[in-house]
RNA sequence: GGCAAGGUAGCUCAGUUGGUUAGAGCACCGCACUCAUAAUGCGGGGGUCGGCGGUUCAAAUCCGCCCCUUGCUACCA
């Protein structure tokens, strides 16, 4: 029956150095540390290794803006995390940081591998660069007007507004964040990994190495064929200079994932193990992963192909999850759902939390909701009503009638029978539990474990031990029926332990007085303690309050660090900084007609529009076709940028674009003249 | 528009390879109990399983079309 001893090396992604834990982030450290737990609990040699990327332009600027260097930001944020995780219960064997000798090590040797393989090339690419801070901008460094809705100030790689994603030089109006410069292109060689090389590898690994669902869309993304990857960045940047290239850092491709060997590295210094037993191509040990939907590709296509490159094992198996809804929605800052873990941790129980998270979490990569209401709810009913009180309810009456002795199951079960088919149950629950937990369903597990908790429930009260302890003729009948809902109530500890670790390890040494916490073995018949100590409290139920109170909690430290929280056009989207009259000068507006207007074929929201400028007509292609009838359109003055450069779509060339207010939809206003305005008449 | 994942009771979700009157928890109503942090137990109301067709002796479950939501993508110069 004791299965087979098993190495395992886990990871969860490392944290960005660059902000605080969040109850996003914490969906996949509490996933992850469950499933460890469980692994450890049933005595296999598991390792949860993680570490904090600690390196790119970000943390370098952001150190400089607070007049520090980048090595203490990230110690602070390094100790600022692992206090968090800690407090969640979060058990790692190993945190560590990707700014390490080992870490380093690790880069270099892989880059050199792949490099004398044949698999890194060099290319020289043109990009957005601060001619006043004298760097390389990162898109997030850049903003703009987006390319795709207008929205202002948006960031180059992707629009809040409008959701669009775009390369940084798609952006107009682009400026540098930092300096509020306006970003040069300029040319520079970068390092390549020719992620093509493996292919054939990759299409044979993704089949055996990840969800079914992730699999299918990675295959999506081998068949469009797969891109080359950058790799490099220039100086001046925060990160490990690649050794045979001066002036060039190895950028977060190329030195966060060996953050994992860097922290499994340092373990094994600490504790005199064998790193290449668990890193070798032919490693007997497990390899996984638990990451976010957000970096499969980054973990499935580039990550084994790298290691692969390099001579060193892949990971067995690589596990996504879904992201974080709070109450239905997206985290938003302005409703308070954006909540830091601290701010969790100073109004509520971190471990109820984990149990939330577990009865909602699937093998899958849905999206799971943290719903406040029902999280209340579902604590208050699931752990305080009916896990702690079973044994609030039970453990009086050992204490009191029997002082504090239970019987083994041998007695309260004496026809050997019975107390076969009695330990079948237990054991026969526990091993769908087991297989649950393995499959991280940890929403099934939860759901199992609560209906055995039902079924103690229910046997208490159809055996009513309140009107057997007023009989003294019935006392050993109440002794066998308390010890036997106490030895139900041991189990569910043990089911329980992986998620509620730390109420767990109470019951274990306050209730039972066990030296140790509980581990699956706990389960075994001889295993039941043979006393019982008087019931402390274990958990309280929420407050409503608390809840209310962290999310105002959340909603004020968002606004002393950011922006006040009214909401209206003007916070919405912000009015740009300031602009010379040269620069406005540059815009050319005319007063337009509109002589045609009409619905383009097979496109949702553009309307074809044909304006006169005053001898001159344009063709114009509006994004306005959720608020105007072609109809209303014709015959109208409007404005037009008549000096936009023109621009190709799918469905022709739009010479300009008409000017337009409003969030969007229906609520879309073009501009319109006073009367006596004619077309052609310069707007200024 | 394309691709993907969803749409099951008021809320949060289960429903394995199609098979008897579709389930759980919470909420609601009634009853019981008083050992327990008013917790627990029993019973009840409540669902055209997004819609329409089809396959089948039988469909929430398979097939087709459509509607809605979410994510990625494409076209909101």
């Amino acid at each position: 029956m004791p299965e087979q001893k098993r190495t395992l090396l886990v990871t969860s992604a490392l944290p960005y150095a660059n902000g605080s834990i969040h109850l996003g982030h914490l969906v996949e450290y509490i996933q992850t540390d469950i499933w460890v737990r469980f692994q450890k609990m049933q005595g296999h040699d598991c390792t949860y290794v993680c570490a904090d990327d600690a390196h790119g332009t970000p943390i370098m600027l952001r150190a400089q803006q607070e007049g520090i260097e980048p090595e203490a930001l990230i110690e602070r944020m390094n100790a600022e995390h692992q206090a968090d995780f800690a407090a969640f219960h979060i058990e790692f064997d190993n945190y560590y940081s990707t700014h390490s000798d080992e870490n380093r090590e690790f880069a270099e040797l892989i880059y050199t591998r792949l490099r004398d393989g044949g698999h890194i090339d060099r290319r020289t690419i043109s990009q957005y660069y601060d001619p006043e801070k004298e760097l390389f901008l990162p898109d997030r460094f850049i903003k703009g007007t987006c390319p795709k809705c207008g929205a202002e100030d948006q960031y180059g790689d992707n629009c809040e507004v409008c959701g669009a994603t775009y390369d940084a030089n798609e952006l107009k109006n682009p400026r540098s964040v930092l300096s509020g410069a306006t970003p040069v292109e300029k040319e520079s060689e970068h390092f390549f990994f020719r992620l093509s090389d493996f292919a054939d590898m990759l299409g044979e690994y993704l089949a055996t190495s990840t969800q079914k669902e992730v699999a299918n869309k990675m295959n999506e993304w081998l068949e469009a064929g797969l891109q080359d990857w950058d790799i490099s960045r220039d100086a001046p940047y925060f990160g490990f200079e690649i050794p045979d290239a001066p002036g060039k850092f190895f950028y977060v491709w190329l030195d966060a994932p060996m953050g994992y060997m860097a922290s499994f590295k340092d373990l094994c210094n600490k504790k005199g193990l064998d790193f290449d037993d668990w890193w070798k191509p032919d490693s007997s040990a497990e390899l996984y992963h638990f990451i976010g939907k957000d970096i499969l590709r980054f973990h499935t296509l580039f990550w084994p192909a790298v290691l692969e490159g390099s001579g060193f094992r892949k990971p067995t198996r690589v596990f996504a999850h879904g992201f974080l809804t709070v109450n239905g929605q997206k985290m938003s800052k302005s409703r308070g759902t954006f909540i830091n873990a601290r701010t969790w941790l100073d109004h509520l129980d971190p471990e109820y939390l984990r149990y939330y998270y577990a009865t909602k979490l699937s093998s899958g990569i849905d999206d799971i909701d943290l719903n406040l209401d029902d999280f209340i709810a579902r604590i208050n009913s699931d752990l305080v009503g009916k896990y702690v009180n079973i044994a609030s309810r039970t453990a009086n009456f050992i204490v009191k009638q029997f002082n504090g002795e239970l019987l083994p199951v041998a007695d309260f079960e004496p026809d050997i029978q019975r107390r076969q088919t009695y330990m079948d149950g237990v054991l026969g629950t526990k091993q769908v539990i087991n297989e649950l937990y393995e499959a991280r369903d940890y929403g099934q597990a939860i759901r199992k474990i609560m209906e055995y908790a039902d079924s103690i429930n229910q046997y208490f009260d159809e055996n009513e031990p309140w009107k057997l302890a007023k009989d003294p003729a019935q006392k050993d009948r109440l002794h066998s029926i308390c010890s036997r809902i106490l030895h139900g109530f041991h189990a569910l500890s043990v089911f329980l332990s992986p998620v509620l670790p730390e109420m767990t390890a109470r019951v274990a040494k306050s209730l039972f007085d066990k030296e140790s916490p509980f581990t699956w073995s706990d389960l075994d018949e001889q295993a039941f303690p043979s006393r019982l100590n008087k019931f402390k409290h274990l958990a309280k139920r929420i407050e409503p309050d608390a809840v209310n109170a962290m999310l105002e909690a959340s909603r004020e430290s968002i606004a002393v660090n950011e922006k006040p929280q009214a909401s209206g056009p003007l916070v919405d989207e912000p009015i740009a900084d300031i602009i010379q009259f040269d620069d406005f000068a540059k815009l050319d507006l005319r007063i337009v007609k509109i002589v045609k207007a009409e619905t383009v074929e097979k496109a949702d929201k553009l309307l074809q529009l044909t304006l006169d400028l005053g001898g001159e007509t344009r063709n114009v292609f509006a994004g306005i076709k959720s608020a105007y009838a072609p109809a209303d359109l014709e015959g109208k003055l409007t404005v037009m940028v008549a000096n936009l450069a023109p621009r190709k779509m799918r469905f022709g060339i739009s010479e300009g674009m008409v000017l337009a207010a409003g969030p969007g939809g229906k609520d879309l206003f073009i501009l319109e003249p006073h009367q006596g305005a004619q077309p052609g008449m310069k707007v200024k």
